[in-house]
DNA sequence: TTATTAATGTGATAATTATCATGTTTTAGG
DNA sequence: CCTAAAACATGATAATTATCACATTAATAA
């Protein structure tokens, strides 16, 4: 009882399955119980569907900078993340890379490239500890192939992304740097939230990471920092970052 | 005949189809003997289908400048491009638009929107002068229901789409302004071909579309044409642009 | 045609951002 | 705990790109 109420409300079914999981584990990862699908498309799978996923899926364990897939690999399934998040990235030509995306749970990850039949586009990397499972193509095909419903949800859930990729296009054109990081550090507090004892946002990004987001060099988005620091809009503690002045920042990434 | 020698073969199938239908538009409009829809997701769809669709669809002209649809408008259907290019684009804060994508024949405009349905979240310009064939949202919405292949077909479109957009993130955060010129000029070449006369590129875009589509202020990017110009990479004849060194163009792509 | 507007082009300059150098702090491994 | 490596931080400087001003050319409508 008091290990639950020490976890963070919002993790709380996840780490109360894993938990039950350690003595059970017959039960609580099985697909037909399984909360985490409540976010993604297998939402709208019957039991039927959901027992055969059930039996060919995987759960594994994914430690922090740990990479899920690369860029051109082909994949033999899709990834649903359980906990923790990741990095979907692509290492450009100088050698860094551009982070496209972070997906957290109960995202999918791979679910173009198997739609495709493509290899993937992006790499995945996790960005903290991770618990995914891994559900094999040939599972997720059969289900596409007797599930229009389940097809439908895929659709939406792509067009989704694509919106939010349109989305980064025009940012990326239109807005600096600076308000770019700005939008950064309201994106995270808001999808990730903070740690409720220190106040600092609960996904700790690099200095390289969080460059890698806004698309910029890290020299660049250390001396934005230091300069939000100067400015009272945030404190950092090593990697930690705890946003003081939220409205500050939602008007740099108003202005013109 | 001799009408028919004259056009451009690229253009053959729909300027012919075009010209039947001014004698007998009975015939050749119709869906079910469209060969546009072969690029795209109706090509999937049964006579059945494509006779359900015909019945309600409509043919538009459309001239060039000429809005098809704005960001945040209720999209009542979907546009089948038959002829000409569209850009498809936001408006930015500071009222510049950032050019997201160019359709052309055979693209179908608005299925996002339908598919979420969402507000339009880009708008829609013709660049020339367009004939497109509105299929209003209900005729679009049995087929998603009662056509699973087509919902399939939709995904695979929308995922392709999807990982041209990250591309395109990429391109914007890691290449030059230069560069992405550059690319662009060898995009509209591979894309939309040259005049067979002239050379000149067969789409002409205005130099505040050029800017807007490789993300930068219409005087970078008229600067950056005129250095291509004295490089002798490139010759103009107003808005029309032809590209002298393929390969000078292309070096400049790969970078450092 | 002519008047008017819009688009194109160029210079000067300022602002933004990247790059290189280098010191400091933190982290990870033995 | 200590050492090497990695990450963080900041200064100096160069490169890139935007902005403003204004001349020139092209497009459009009366």
């Amino acid at each position: 009882m008091i290990i639950i109420t020490l976890i963070n409300e919002h993790h709380l079914p996840t780490s109360f399955n894993f938990v039950v999981a350690q003595s059970n584990n017959t039960m609580s990862t099985k697909c037909e119980n399984c909360v985490i699908r409540q976010y993604n498309a297998l939402r709208v799978l019957n039991t039927e569907d959901l027992v055969e996923i059930n039996a060919t899926k995987e759960l594994q364990t994914i430690s922090k900078g740990e990479i899920i897939f690369k860029e051109g690999q082909r994949l033999s399934g899709i990834y649903c993340v359980r906990n923790g998040a990741t990095k979907l990235s692509k290492i450009t030509a100088s050698g860094r890379d551009q982070i496209v995306k972070i997906a957290s749970k109960g995202e999918i990850l791979g679910q173009r490239s198997i739609v495709c039949d493509e290899n993937a586009n992006l790499s995945a990397t996790a960005l903290n500890d991770m618990e995914v499972c891994f559900i094999p193509k040939s599972a997720i095909k059969n289900r596409i192939a007797h599930n229009p419903l389940f097809v439908k949800e895929l659709l939406v859930n792509m067009a989704t992304e694509l919106k939010n990729a349109d989305d980064m296009i025009v940012n990326l054109s239109e807005k600096t740097v600076k308000q770019r990081l700005a939008q950064s550090l309201l994106y995270l507090k808001k999808q990730f939230g903070e740690d409720p004892a220190t106040g600092d946002l609960t996904l700790v990004l690099s200095r390289e990471d969080l460059a890698a987001a806004i698309g910029t060099a890290t020299e660049s988005c250390i001396r934005l920092l230091s300069d939000f620091k100067k400015k009272g809009y945030i404190t950092t503690q090593g990697k930690n970052i705890k946003i003081i002045q939220l409205d500050a920042l939602e008007e740099l990434t108003k202005d013109f």
